[in-house]
RNA sequence: GCGCGUAUAGCUCAGCGGUAGAGCACUUCGUUGACAUCGAAGGGGUCCCAAGUUCGAUCCUUGGUACGCGCACCA
């Protein structure tokens, strides 16, 4: 046993503590248990830790260190996210910071050369961050999404699924990210409200008036986009416009005629009931058109600069204008021509790119797709048939609700950090998938007859959400058949947060039931989202983002991830207050001088084994009682992912039963008792706090291991000891202390009430005791004596004037307080008591005064009734007549 | 428009068909040998509103109000 210094340094402990776990290879799996998996929500190379990655990996750190215990062959599985948006956009700006030419001055390789090369450098901080929060991940095992592995297995992924007709190339409308100048896909967008216009501009009709009409007017928040006007559409069923069906307008500016055309599309009640159709740049008009065979005139450059070309007709006073301004110059001219109709402000939804942050442009481009529907079949059925479970389990209305309304997923990306999409070109355009260049080649002689050709690969790589969804298999060496794709997989828990079960969660399941055939996982998890104190989304606008790593810096990791534990419930986002964490840093130090206390008194920590059934005192068994109970509440609510309610068990245990009261009342043991009695407490002292030093470890593992290795004496090393406690149950002894507890309580509080002064000792004195309240007092006429200040405890038939009396489980004990008392305190404390046992008493009576309830109710819940109106009139009795003697004075 | 969620103490949140809880904050008292990062005692709630079901509703049902989130649409 060594010393523990008065307070727990936890900037120099924590880091020490940290570096002993990982050299002793703590965080690889060991032994021969029952595998259980975790495969980590990769965090961006890009990444740092913020407070989301801190609760969930705080979560998914509880559930592997119990696991461990439990003797589970654990496997957290480390790994990141090449994030290529993120990643290039990063090092991109990185680049322009540095005076740096361009990344197209110096082209695709020596570009993606620099990427890796800064991922070398500053790609590792999330780990040595994620190590300060004390993730107990597997960093021997760590992964990269562009690793050679795992690119084999995301080409082996594409080959196969283009071979199954899941993937395909299509040209159609994508969301073109003018920024960044490539495609993404629908979740990379965001809609927001904006303050917009809506302008109203009239077409003529083309051959002049019908029936006295000789416009059409159409609106549009988009007016830049009349150039490449196919058609104007209206309702078959409109009547204003019944006539010109048919008809040709002749297009403003651009000077085209295209026609009126009937179609469903167009809402009669919205605008003018007319609709321009601008088929390659709206998703709506590109159906029209479609329908219709109507031309799609590209109008726009990978910029959003506006082209003129020999097809779309546009004058070439447009050509390199930005959209913006060429919306400007529409108007201008349509004006000047007479033919604006109005103006009106309108909030528009308007698309915006979640990385880049601007105007998506839906562009007419050819990309690679995967046949989301087909995928996702079997993925909605491993949820239905609740192979996969959710928990919170109305996440899973979430996931159906997408999946059975899936669109196609747009996989190609023109960018340059990825992996590049292994199709090769032939001369003729001829596409040949596969694995690797050589095989391409043989594909093409094939194809070519024996010719040999060039082939040119495909320029662009894969949405970063594409190897991500092979995440719980690639990671585990697939395609290779590993003993660990075997053992591990699929994997126990997957933790993350709601916003990325589309994203990832979805595509996962979809590439796991068609690559292993099986889910990739049992539970998925979903956590909350972590708000400020107030209640605020946190956001770098709003200043309100709280840095995880300052929490660290001031209390310690232990006290955060206590507090984001406590705070996990389920369905309600979390507040992370800076109070909330103090208290929890509080709580470890109240752990740290409990243990301080068994110091002092030279109790350490062993593996005497006490078996609780030898135990002979009852306040001995009652601990025995309640660590029991503790541990398996909180391996139920960690089972039931509760991690709050697990918290809140520990807590509650170790704080108000071990140390306020269990340390309290064996004080007096310590000190008075004889030697068995002392080996005993001694003992159960020990194996309680080392209990919930194994309890708490999970939640809170540097202090919980310093104290255990301080104080261990023989016993096994902290990771040796198992999770498990004797299933035990004192009633007997519980119900003793519990009364003894519920007495003494009584007493301080009635001492404060009427204003004992603190240092009073005080005779106590039951009158007419139960063989209980007899019992009660001698067995713990130590302890009450010490904890309630009483100088002597006496039995008696007879209050004796001029005393306070409680009422305390059936016996009226008289605590005479000549000289001291305050009378009018006393009367008054007494009126409350009895106003209190009068309003229980009259609700218990009126219940049963209530023909229906006792014919109706469960009869256990009657018996009950009439249990607290006996006890409740008993004690009333007991207080009027104290209440009488009183006022006789 | 579709879907999901929330409303309980001053604050942040648990909870339950039968007696309403925690942490923090607040009040009073306290340097008794683990702990002032503490201890003891205490104040504080129409469980959003209304109707219904029930012997009994804070809890279940319906409707309303307020707030939040996701998806879709809006020429």
């Amino acid at each position: 046993m060594r010393d523990l210094p008065k307070t727990f340094d936890h900037n120099e402990a924590e880091p020490r503590l940290y570096r002993e776990q990982e050299e002793a290879g703590l965080f690889k799996p060991q032994g021969e248990g029952d595998p259980y998996a975790i495969v980590i929500p990769p965090p961006n190379v890009t990444g740092s830790l913020h407070v989301g990655h801190a609760l969930n990996n705080t979560l998914q750190d509880i559930l592997c260190r119990y696991r461990r215990r439990q003797g589970r062959k654990v496997l957290w599985q480390f790994g990141v996210d090449h994030a290529g948006i993120a990643t290039q956009m990063v090092v991109e700006r990185q680049m322009a910071e540095r005076q740096e030419p361009h990344r197209r001055e110096i082209g695709r390789e020596a570009f993606v050369e620099k990427v890796w090369e800064w991922k070398g450098e500053s790609g590792g901080m999330i780990k040595d961050q994620l190590k300060r929060l004390g993730a107990s991940l597997d960093w021997s095992r760590e992964r990269f999404t562009m690793d050679e592995g795992l690119s084999a297995a995301v080409r082996r992924v594409f080959v196969q699924m283009y071979r199954d007709g899941l993937i395909y190339r299509d040209k159609r409308l994508v969301n073109w990210d003018p920024k960044f100048q490539t495609a993404i896909s629908d979740l990379e967008v965001e809609n927001q409200e904006v303050n917009g216009k809506m302008w109203n501009f009239a077409y003529p009709l083309a051959d002049g008036p019908v029936d006295g009409i000789s416009e059409i007017v159409i609106a549009t928040t988009r007016p830049e986009t009349m150039l490449g006007d196919g058609a104007v559409a209206v309702h078959p069923d409109d009547e204003r416009y019944t006539n010109l069906i048919g008809k040709k307008v002749r297009l403003p500016i651009v000077d085209r005629l295209i026609p009126i055309i009937a179609d469903e599309y167009p809402d009669p009640e919205l605008g003018t009931g007319a609709v321009k159709i601008t088929g390659a740049h709206d998703f709506n008009d590109f159906e029209v058109a479609k329908r219709h065979n109507i031309p799609l005139l590209m109008l726009m450059d990978a910029e959003a600069r506006m082209i003129s070309t020999p097809d779309n007709n546009v004058p070439e006073r447009y050509d390199g204008v930005d959209r913006f301004e060429a919306r400007k110059m529409v108007i201008a001219e349509i004006e000047e021509q007479g033919l604006l109709r109005g103006i009106e402000d309108k909030l528009i939804m308007q698309p915006f790119g979640d990385r880049s942050g601007v105007v998506i442009e839906p562009m007419l481009t050819d990309q690679w797709y995967v046949d989301a529907k087909t995928m996702a079949g079997p993925a909605i059925d491993a949820v239905r048939t609740g192979e996969t479970k959710f928990v919170p389990e109305n996440w899973s209305k979430t996931y159906y609700n997408w999946m059975e309304n899936i669109e196609p997923w747009c996989i190609s990306r023109q960018l340059w950090w990825g992996h590049r999409i292994p199709v090769w070109y032939g001369p003729d355009g001829e596409a040949f998938c596969a694995e690797t260049e050589a095989e391409a080649h043989r594909l093409a002689t094939e194809h070519y007859d024996g010719e040999a050709v060039e082939l040119t690969q495909d320029t662009d790589v894969l949405d970063t959400w594409f190897s991500s969804a092979l995440w719980p298999f690639s990671t585990l060496g697939w395609p290779e058949d590993t003993d660990e794709l075997k053992a591990f997989y699929p994997t126990s828990v997957l933790s993350t947060a709601f916003d990325i079960i589309f994203f990832w969660v979805a595509r996962m399941m979809m590439m796991a039931m068609h690559f292993q055939k099986e889910i990739p996982f049992e539970t998925v998890y979903i956590h909350a989202l972590v708000r400020d104190e107030n209640g605020q989304k946190m956001s770098k606008s709003k200043g309100n983002v709280v840095d995880p790593l300052e929490y660290i810096d001031e209390f310690g990791a232990d006290p955060l991830r206590f507090t984001l534990a406590s705070q996990a419930t389920q369905g309600r986002d979390l507040s992370l207050s800076k109070q909330r964490v103090e208290g929890y840093r509080n709580f470890r130090t109240k752990l740290w001088n409990a243990a301080r206390f068994l110091q002092l008194r030279e109790v350490p920590l062993t593996d005497e084994v006490v078996d609780p059934q030898t135990l002979e005192l009852p306040l001995n068994q009652w601990i025995a009682h309640e660590a029991s109970a503790m541990s398996f509440e909180v391996s139920r609510a960690l089972d039931a992912f509760r991690f709050d309610e697990a918290a809140a068990a520990i807590y509650q245990f170790t704080w108000r039963t071990y140390c306020d009261w269990y340390l309290e009342l064996a004080k007096p043991v310590l000190d008075d008792c004889d030697a068995a009695a002392v080996t005993e407490t001694k003992a159960a002292l020990s194996s309680t706090l080392r209990t919930i030093l194994i309890t708490l470890e999970p939640f809170m593992p540097f202090v919980c291991r310093e104290v255990y290795a301080a104080m261990n004496d023989g016993a096994l090393p902290f990771d040796q000891q198992s999770w498990a406690v004797a299933d035990f149950t004192a009633p007997d002894a519980a119900k003793q202390i519990e009364a003894a507890i519920a007495l003494i309580s009584e007493i301080r509080s009635a001492r404060t009430e009427v204003n004992v002064p603190v240092t009073a000792k005080l005779e106590l004195i039951a009158i007419n005791a139960t063989d209980g309240a007899r019992a009660l007092c001698e067995a713990q006429e130590p302890a009450i004596k010490r904890l309630a200040r009483i100088e002597t405890i006496k039995q008696t038939d007879q209050a004796p004037t001029g005393s306070i009396q409680i009422v305390s489980g059936g016996t009226t004990y008289a605590l005479p307080v000549v000289g001291v008392i305050d009378l009018d305190a006393e009367l008054a404390r007494l009126d409350k008591e009895i106003g209190t046992a009068q309003g229980q008493l009259k609700k218990a009576q009126g219940k049963l005064g209530n023909e229906r309830f006792v014919s109706k109710a469960p009869p256990e819940v009657v018996a009950e009734e009439r249990a607290r109106v006996e006890r409740f009139s008993e004690e009333l009795e007991q207080l009027t007549v104290a209440k009488a003697r009183l006022e006789a004075l």
